[in-house]
RNA sequence: GGCCCGGUAGUUCAGAUGGUUAGAACGCUAGCCUGUCACGCUAGAGGCCGAGGGUUCGAGUCCCUUCCGGGUCGCCA
């Protein structure tokens, strides 16, 4: 037998034709002399109908199907005398005429149905049986497509699809690498890629003027529902270009791919916020801005306050900043207010001062200490009404941002005033060049050690490097980093500077990328790009919240593969050829000679 | 590494205050049923209550340790 038509592929023109189907039985219904079966494979579901009266050998064939049993069937298509309006192929059935069983099944340890709330450990262990279910079908069609639309827009743009290889020299700086052993040199390994970021810059000096890959990239991290230790950039890289020639074919990008895969249009050019306005605002530098609750920096009316939280907040250089938790003073009780104050001591604030505003009067935990002066000001500045709650946070303006911030998305959430339909891109532009390391007591490069400078900010270079801001974005996607690039240094005499203000002796830039330095040595054009982390960006097109879900085989938060039981312990001979010995065997070994 | 949530039939879950024989739904097995599509009806099987230790006359329930899964902080140039 030979396959004529995928299950929800057959039309009307099919009708009283003979048609052959072949896929998973997703559920019997045996009425005795009379069984319908709901065949599924890809494209959908279509029913077969074995009848006693046309076949009643066939019928006591078709009784041992069972769940996840593959068959063939070969019958002809009719038009049903119940039509189910609930099924896209509702109006059709096949009646069957011959079954082939093809592999029997046992019984699924989960069940293949849309409503499954499985666990996770369940559904991953038994990942073959998960993909079968069509969300996960659809969400893995949505990724192909987006890879297609990418290579296809790339391709149209000027792009050259290059490979760049996976095992490369470890330049530490960043996430930890993933390592692999070299046989033929012991001792010694190659690095998995994080990203192809200095590879793809010596395409650029080689003179491809344009490149794209969707290329796999490894970080040896703790995992988050947005972070899997291999994941997949959509990476591109363009010479001659400035920060808006970059900038404007990714809007092209991004308008084409939703309208390709999701045919939705999106508007572009998108927003544009710098660093400093997205973190004033918002306390992020990846602000969800599909509702208000933005910050207010109320410092000037408290410096001086008798509530010395806040006004030693300041006389230490920080800032005391509030959001206006609109309608939370009437909605929220006193123990979800305080749940809050315990909300953000996450991010290392010391708690949450608040102000609920009542028709006939404050309700407050500090009011007491405060001048009406004060409290009006706040109350103007924040334009609080009846029912409102202001929330306050006072501390370096790092604490501050990052629990307000929180606190922003917590309350919208608690709230539920976040509409899942709008689409918020926009640009996050100018951020910081560096960020004061208090560990190592030195600056770090915020983006990676090759990020240009702003021209405007080179000046600033010596004096103030806290103060220079970086050709670099990010694109952002309703709150989430959908991706991030820059404009790379091209010049041997400023990387050189950028290195050294990064504390690198010259021995340690040639030694960590002494080759890359060479490249730019025999002429380099003007270059920049961006990568796109893909499964962060078809998560949020399937409308999920996990990277899990639009990843076939992913891992889990420990980095193991509950199917495949990855990582596992390799063959002793395996370990010898590489020359590498355990910590376990060495303390085996010791305690052997000890002995 | 820290904090929070969870682990009970194949699956998803319920099991106040410790108390006799641990339940439900779905799934599974068998029988009946000619228009079902969450098919229906009848009967049935199925449990080291994640593991180990402790408290107790008695532990699914309380305590300690540990393993597993999820979220999160740190980490992620």
């Amino acid at each position: 037998m030979k396959r004529t038509h995928m299950c929800a592929e057959v039309n009307e023109n099919d009708v009283n034709t003979e048609v052959v189907v072949m896929g998973w039985v997703q559920k019997r219904r045996d009425l005795g002399k009379l069984i319908f079966i709901d065949l599924r494979d890809r494209s959908g579901i279509l029913q077969i109908v074995f009848n006693t009266e046309k076949n009643s050998e066939l019928l006591r064939k078709a009784v041992q199907l069972r769940s996840e049993f593959v068959v063939a069937v070969r019958g002809m298509l009719v038009n049903r005398s119940n039509v189910n309006p609930d099924m896209p192929t509702g109006q059709w059935e096949v009646l069957a005429d011959e079954l082939r069983i093809l592999s029997k099944a046992q019984t699924p340890p989960i069940l293949i149905e849309e409503e499954v709330d499985a666990n996770e450990a369940m559904r991953l262990k038994y990942r073959y049986l998960d993909l079968r279910r069509h969300k996960m079908q659809k969400n893995l069609i949505l990724r192909h497509k987006v890879a297609k639309t990418a290579r296809d827009y790339f391709d149209e743009n000027g792009f050259l699809e290059i490979e760049t290889p996976v095992l490369i020299k470890s330049t530490p700086e960043g996430a930890r690498d993933y390592l692999v052993p070299s046989r033929v040199h012991p001792g010694k390994f190659f690095a998995l890629p994080q990203s192809p970021q200095i590879l793809k810059q010596i395409l650029m000096v080689s003179g491809f003027d344009r490149y794209f890959q969707i290329a796999k990239c490894f970080r040896d991290e703790d995992l988050r529902a947005d972070r899997q230790p291999e994941f997949t950039q959509i990476d591109l890289e363009m010479s001659f270009v400035d920060v808006d020639d970059v900038i404007s074919i990714n809007e092209g990008f991004i308008r084409r791919v939703f309208h390709d895969v999701l045919g939705v249009d999106v508007s572009t050019p998108f927003p544009r916020l710098t660093y400093k306005e997205a973190m004033e605002r918002y306390g992020s530098d990846k602000p969800d801005t599909r509702f208000g609750l933005e910050l207010v920096d109320v410092s000037d009316i408290v410096k001086n306050s008798g509530f010395k939280v806040f006004s030693d907040a300041i006389a230490r250089g920080g800032s005391v900043r509030a959001i206006n938790a609109k309608g939370c003073g009437a909605e929220f009780s006193r123990k979800e207010i305080d749940s809050l104050g315990e909300y953000v001591k996450t991010y290392k604030a010391k708690g949450m001062a608040w102000v609920a505003v009542e028709e006939n009067g404050l309700r407050s935990s500090i009011t007491k200490f405060m001048s009406d002066d004060e409290i009006q000001g706040i109350l103007k500045r924040t334009e609080a009404e009846a029912g409102d709650l202001i929330c306050f946070i006072a501390d370096k303006n790092e604490i501050v941002y990052d629990a307000l911030g929180h606190l922003r998305l917590e309350v919208a959430r608690r709230l539920n005033i976040i509409d899942d339909d709008k689409l918020n891109f926009l640009w996050v532009t100018e951020f910081p060049m560096f960020e004061y390391n208090e560990e190592e007591n030195r600056w770090d490069a915020k983006h990676h050690p090759f990020t240009s400078p702003m021209d405007e900010d080179i000046c600033l270079l010596d004096s103030d490097p806290e103060k220079v801001r970086a050709k670099a974005y990010d694109i952002v996607l309703n709150g989430v980093e959908l991706g991030g690039g820059s404009i790379r240094i091209h010049d041997q005499d400023m990387q050189g500077k950028i290195f050294k203000l990064l504390g690198f002796t010259e021995e340690e830039a040639n030694s960590r990328f002494g080759f890359l330095l060479e490249a730019f040595r025999y002429g380099t054009p003007p270059h920049g790009g961006l990568a796109y982390g893909m499964d962060r960006l078809v998560m949020l097109m399937a409308k999920t919240t996990s990277i899990r879900d639009v990843i076939a085989f992913p891992k889990v938060q420990n980095s193991s593969c509950l199917m495949t039981g990855a990582p596992d312990v390799v063959d002793e001979k395996q370990l010898k050829e590489l020359k590498i010995t355990t910590v376990d065997q060495i303390g085996t070994q010791e305690r052997i000679n000890e002995e």
